[in-house]
This record gives structure tokens, C-alpha cells and sequence, in this order.
DNA sequence: TTAGTGACACTTTTT
DNA sequence: GTGTCACTAA
């Protein structure tokens, strides 16, 4: 038996053959299993390019290629195929787009392209932004496209006026992307299950390329991955499956736990190993977080078994306002550093919205301390990397659209409003891709001159720049691009600080190192493959690396993308009533709130030594101070959800009649730091720590 | 007609 | 803090 696995643990890594359901808890070594599994599969003669593993995230995956590398040693040319799900369906999409009519060059969309497809498509149907936001129209479509809803499907599944707006829209939407060339995250597995499901042959060929197949965090997955999975093992059925439905957090993007609960029902003689002893945390934090997660009802019941008894008590941290919250969790995190017990990996600060993080950023920069945000796409979200990676879209892809409009007249080149709009009239009324028109843009008689000249350099010198890309490599042709585009002298006219001149060139400059490392480490590096990569988030090169993970820093990152990671020293934070659980989801009561208890006890589940949990009394929301509720999940945790619940008045549904404040008293006197709230739970005294 | 400035509202979670 | 809209100067 290798390595002082656990029985279970055992027969999950040794059971080699058939399909295989592993039930696996936080904390109970799921990782080291499944890593395992894969060095056991290849030790009994699987080739290791015959192994494909799934995983949800990019994280996951990458940890995961790190640790199967280093249990199979590094001499090896041939790997197991790790990766999450979009990028295996990129992939295939790549090798089979011209059966479905799309370009194989097919541009992805991220969700900025999506906001601007619907933003047009709305305005199209003349739909203003109070009635249906394009945010949400987003949102609207891609949980139908989750459930394999068609445009045309749409119209009869709505009910509420928004839906109905949703169903129109939709058709615009889908019918752009389609005439752009382009796809959005969803229609990669929507697809993918479109090409299973239409061409035979294509899913056999696929389906045959591996004898194993992997799932992580099989709970969450949602009903086209689950029909991606059951046509690529449907041959072979060796199918090992792995999750927790106590972690199911991507309810809201159409995964259902009922896959998982399911398993044996679609794989009759599958064997089921279930992992429920936690090697992670200290008991006192486990009894928390199983004391939470009992208050949900749809669930298999079971209790986590701590390995490691005792542990320092969980704290509970009340702040004054966030920027109390930041200070005190920064200043906990401060000492706990000098001491000399601790470094900065250790510790990692969990929240639930991207908004949160600002708040203990700058005080973590004023402490000077290091850490890194994770996951907060800001980097992409740049405007000018926005820019410049449009130009290497069109590139790749003349049809795309949303590129194209983009940057049109970015850097300002004469083609206002007016030449656009000109444009736009035309492409839609010829039903054709606007970068067609621009070959002819002069003859279009609502066309300004001096715009239609304006168009035809423009075209010329993306032609160049494209021929260009056939003789010399990516890094030349962007570096070329860049400087003749002027985007320097753009950055210094439009901005008046050289420190912001300075930042915002340096991202631009770090688009162009980012291809220069994708060039080096790819054998036959293309611009098309670069820009996968990054609408995946799919950049597991060695800088990146050593950067986020490698680097000593303390970790800020939002509970989504905790999961599936640990650390010593967590402090969970926020924990208020309308931000976990989120107000959204207040709202609508029932299973979404349940969803919430499962995030609250995934952060829970990702500290092993320490855990401290913290909410502010009051809170800014645009720009006014305003009171906050302590989260029902402190209650429930510290076992006065009872009390709580006879405390709290429920004004029938969800109305919150605290108007009549007055909005002239933003500051709140009396300072209690670590006392008892009114109506909040108990400060708990930290316990002698005790490791396991 | 286009470019530049200022006011405005918007902020769940992710591939 | 950012993208969009409306307004003004050239």
C-alpha cells in the first residue's frame, strides 16, 4: 500500500478498472487520491497520454500536472492530459469547428465581449438598460445555455416580462456571436456536446484518444459536462468520478449535485469509496464548520472525523467598518508574522465579492506586506490590454466583431460615430461581418470621406500586419504592431500622472513579455493558441507561477476560488447579512441560501491550524456609511440560531423598510472591538493550539 | 463630423 | 475605482 493511505483511501487508488464514485470530504486527501490513482494506473501499464483528467478550474489542474510530475519523475516525455473542461473542449472545438459552420480560428469570449454583444443586441430590440441590464441578460443566457436551451427554445420557458425581453435578445445575441465567428464559455460545451451528440464518429474518435477518464469536483458539474463525460467514457467505462455535494457552489452556473447523487443510477456497477476523515483541519474548526453545514437539508449526511484533535478555538472578529475589519485582520496577520511562526504563504484572507479585497489591499500596502490577489482578472480587464489583445484577435480572426468595434478608432483615427455607425447599417442590412464592408466602405453613401480613407489605411495595415504573421514570429509582429500603432504616445497624451503613464505601459509591455514566454514554451507557438490560452486563464507557464504561487505571499482570493486549496492561517471575513449570504440570494430564500452555507462552510474547510472569521458593524455603500446585519451562519455556527431567529423580526418577504434614516450620521460612537454585539454572537477566548 | 471633457450609474460568485 | 452618455470646441 503505498505511502500510509488510509483503507479508503486505498481502494479509491487501487481500484483500477469501471467506474468509480469517490465521495470525498474536505480535508480528506482528495488530491493526493487522485494523483495517486493516476501514477497507479500508469505503474499497471496505461500509457500516460491515454489518461485524460478533468478539472474545474485552472488551478486545480495545475496542481494537479505539478503533482502527477513530481510522483512520476521528470525524465518523461509522454504526461497524462490534465486539464479543465473548457480548454479539453477548446481543443476538440479547434480540431472539428468546420462540421458545426464555424471558422476553425473561431474567437472565444470572455464575459466583456458577452456584456457587449448584449448591449448591442439590446439596443437592437430597442430595450433600455432599466429594463433589462446587459449584465444580466448575460447571466439570463447562459443559465439557459446551461440547460441546453436554444434561442428559439427560449420564448416558451419565460414567464416574467425580463425573461421574455431575455428570449429576444438571446436570438440577437447568438445570431452575432455566430456571424462574428465567435463563441462565449457556454457554446464551448454546448457545442462540444452538439458535435458528441450529431457526429458519431467524431465523438468515437474523442472518445478513443483515452482509456481513463477522470472528474474532479464531479458535483459541480453541470448538465453539458455531464453529457461531455458520459460520451467520452461511455466505451471503455473506466470512470472515476470525485467530489463532495456539501461543496457544490456553482449552483448559480447550472451544476447539479444531482449528477453526483446520481452516479450509480448511470453506472450500475459502479463502486462507491467515500472519504470522511479530514486530515486538514484541527477539530475546532471542524466541529464548526459541521455544525453549520447540519443546518442545510439536501444533503447526504455525514460527519467529518477529525485526524487531528484539539486546535485553537475559531475567533470571531467584530470591526467597526471595513476599513477596522482590514486593519484588525492586517495587524492579527502582522503579528502573528513577527513572531516568527508563521510566514506569509500561510495566510489567506477569504471573501465573498471581488469588491471586499480593496479594503485589506491597501492596508496590506501599507504595511508593506507581500501578497497577491488571485483570480481578480483585473490584469485583462486593463483597458489597454483590452486594446491591444483586440488587435491580435482580429488578427487571428477578421470576422470578430467585438474586436473589431473596439478598436476601429482606438488609437483615434477619423472614424467617428458617424463612419460606425455607417458601417454597422451596412453589415447588418447585407447580413454580412463588418470587416468585409470595410473593403468597401467608400461606396457607402452615408459615408464621411475623410472616415472612408481613414478605413482603407486602417484595413491596410492590419492586411500588413497579418501577412507579417506568416513569415516572422508572434513577438515581432505584436512588438511591430504596438510601436506603429503609437500606443505610447496614446498613453502619454490621455493620462497627465507619469505614474499612471508608466503602469499603464508597463501593462502593455507585459502583454508582449506574456507572448514572448508563450512563444518559448510552445513548439510551434501561434497567436491564435496565445490568445486560448489567455481567454481560458490557461497560463500555467513558469513566470506566472512564480509569481503567485512560488512567491511568499499572503494569499487574498474569493471563497469560489478557495476551493479545492488550504492554508494555516485563514481569516474569513465579511460575514454579514446581504454578503454571505450575498443580497442576491437573500432574495430568492430557499436553494440559493443553502448554496451560501456550502461557501461559508467551503471557507471554513480551508484552514487547518487557525481560523478567524470577521464582519464589520457598518459598511460603505456608494460612498454612505451604512449598519449591517451579522450573517444568520454566525448564529448557526456558534449555535444561537435559535435565539437569533426570535430576535429578528421577518417582515413577511424581503422588504426592507429602513428608509426613514437619516443619512446624516455616517459615524458611530462607541467603539467595541472584541465584545458581544447586541443581538451577535460570543467572542471566543483562543485555546491553547494543540497539533495533531 | 470628430475629439475631448465631465457627469453618471453600476458592483455575486467563474470558465 | 470604469465604461457610457451628453455636451462643447475645433
Amino acid at each position: 500500500m503505498p505511502h500510509g493511505l488510509n483503507p479508503a483511501q486505498h481502494a479509491a487508488v487501487t481500484t483500477l478498472s469501471g467506474p468509480l464514485l469517490v465521495l470525498a470530504g474536505a480535508g480528506s486527501g482528495k488530491t493526493r487520491v487522485v494523483t495517486y490513482r493516476i501514477a497507479e494506473l500508469i505503474k499497471n501499464g496505461t500509457p500516460p497520454a491515454r489518461i485524460l483528467a478533468v478539472t474545474f478550474t485552472n488551478k486545480a489542474a495545475a496542481e494537479m500536472q505539478q503533482r502527477a510530475a513530481a510522483l512520476l519523475g521528470k525524465g518523461r516525455k509522454e504526461k497524462p492530459e490534465i486539464s479543465t473542461f473548457h480548454s479539453l473542449c477548446v481543443r476538440i472545438l479547434r480540431r472539428h469547428a468546420r462540421v458545426l459552420g464555424y471558422p476553425p480560428q473561431f474567437s472565444i469570449y470572455d464575459r466583456g465581449d458577452q456584456e457587449s454583444v448584449a448591449r448591442a443586441s439590446l439596443r437592437e430590440i430597442k430595450v433600455a438598460d432599466d429594463q433589462l441590464r446587459p449584465g444580466d441578460l448575460v447571466n439570463q443566457i447562459s443559465r439557459w445555455k446551461m440547460q441546453s436551451v436554444r434561442p428559439e427554445q427560449a420564448a416558451s420557458l419565460a414567464h416574467t416580462d425580463k425573461e421574455h425581453l431575455a428570449a429576444m435578445a438571446y436570438r440577437r445575441y447568438q445570431k452575432s456571436l455566430k456571424q462574428a465567428g465567435a463563441v462565449d464559455f457556454d457554446d464551448l460545451l454546448l457545442c462540444t456536446e452538439e458535435l458528441f451528440q450529431h457526429f458519431a464518429d467524431v465523438r468515437q474518435a474523442e472518445a478513443g484518444r483515452f482509456a481513463h477518464l477522470l472528474v474532479d469536483e464531479y458535483q459541480d458539474t453541470n448538465g453539458s459536462q455531464y453529457r461531455i463525460v458520459k460520451a467520452l467514457a461511455g466505451g471503455h467505462r473506466n470512470l472515476c468520478v470525485v467530489g463532495d455535494d456539501d461543496q457544490s457552489i456553482y449552483g448559480w452556473r447550472g451544476a447539479e449535485v444531482s449528477h453526483i447523487l446520481q452516479f450509480k443510477q448511470d453506472w450500475p456497477e459502479a463502486k462507491v469509496v467515500r472519504l470522511e476523515e479530514n486530515y486538514r483541519s484541527t477539530e475546532a474548526i471542524l466541529t464548526l464548520a459541521n455544525r453549520l453545514i447540519k443546518y442545510n437539508k439536501n444533503r447526504h449526511d455525514k460527519v467529518l472525523r477529525p485526524a487531528r484533535g484539539g486546535g485553537e478555538k475559531p475567533r470571531i472578529l467584530q470591526c467597526q467598518d471595513e476599513e477596522a475589519e482590514a486593519k484588525q485582520v492586517i495587524e492579527d496577520i502582522r503579528s502573528r508574522l513577527t513572531d516568527g511562526t508563521c510566514e506569509p504563504r500561510d495566510f489567506a484572507i477569504l471573501f465573498r465579492t471581488n469588491e471586499q479585497p480593496r479594503a485589506f489591499e491597501s492596508e496590506l500596502r501599507q504595511a508593506k506586506l507581500p501578497y497577491v490577489l488571485v483570480g481578480g482578472m483585473s490584469f485583462y480587464d486593463r483597458k489597454e490590454v483590452r486594446d491591444v489583445l483586440s488587435y491580435l484577435k482580429l488578427l487571428v480572426s477578421p470576422s470578430d466583431e467585438v474586436a473589431l468595434r473596439r478598436i476601429i478608432n482606438t488609437p483615434a483615427r477619423g472614424i467617428g460615430q458617424r463612419a460606425v455607425g455607417a458601417l454597422i447599417d451596412e453589415a447588418v442590412s447585407k447580413s454580412k461581418p463588418m470587416w468585409e464592408i470595410l473593403a468597401h466602405a467608400g461606396q457607402l453613401p452615408t459615408m464621411p470621406p475623410a472616415a472612408a480613407e481613414a478605413i482603407a489605411r486602417f484595413r491596410h495595415m492590419l492586411e500588413q500586419f497579418r501577412q507579417r504573421l506568416a513569415v516572422e514570429s508572434i513577438v515581432e509582429v505584436v512588438s511591430g504592431l504596438i510601436s506603429h500603432l503609437g500606443f505610447q504616445d496614446e498613453i502619454a497624451r490621455t493620462y497627465k500622472e507619469p505614474l499612471e503613464q508608466q503602469a499603464r505601459w508597463a501593462a502593455i509591455e507585459e502583454v508582449v513579455n506574456m507572448l514572448g514566454a508563450y512563444q518559448k514554451r510552445n513548439k510551434k507557438p501561434t497567436l491564435g493558441g496565445f490568445l486560448d490560452d489567455i481567454a481560458l486563464g490557461d497560463r500555467n507557464d513558469e513566470d506566472d507561477k512564480e509569481n503567485q504561487l512560488k512567491r511568499n505571499a499572503i494569499a487574498l482570493m474569493t471563497l469560489h476560488s478557495a476551493k479545492g486549496l488550504e492554508f494555516p492561517q485563514v481569516y474569513l471575513v465579511g460575514l454579514e447579512e446581504g454578503l454571505l449570504p450575498h443580497r442576491r440570494s437573500v432574495e430568492i430564500e430557499g436553494a440559493a441560501i443553502d448554496e451560501e452555507r456550502r461557501l461559508c462552510y467551503v471557507g471554513i474547510t480551508r484552514a487547518q491550524d487557525r481560523l478567524t472569521i470577521s464582519l464589520a458593524l457598518s459598511r460603505l455603500r456608494w460612498g454612505k456609511s451604512k449598519p449591517t446585519k451579522p450573517s444568520r451562519f454566525l448564529f448557526e455556527i456558534t449555535g444561537q440560531a435559535e435565539t437569533a431567529r426570535n430576535q429578528t423580526p421577518k417582515p413577511g418577504a424581503g422588504a426592507p423598510p429602513k428608509r426613514a434614516k437619516p443619512p446624516s450620521t455616517p459615524h458611530v460612537g462607541t467603539r467595541q472591538p472584541t465584545r458581544k454585539p447586541a443581538a451577535g454572537p460570543p467572542t471566543t477566548p483562543p485555546r491553547r493550539p494543540s497539533r495533531g
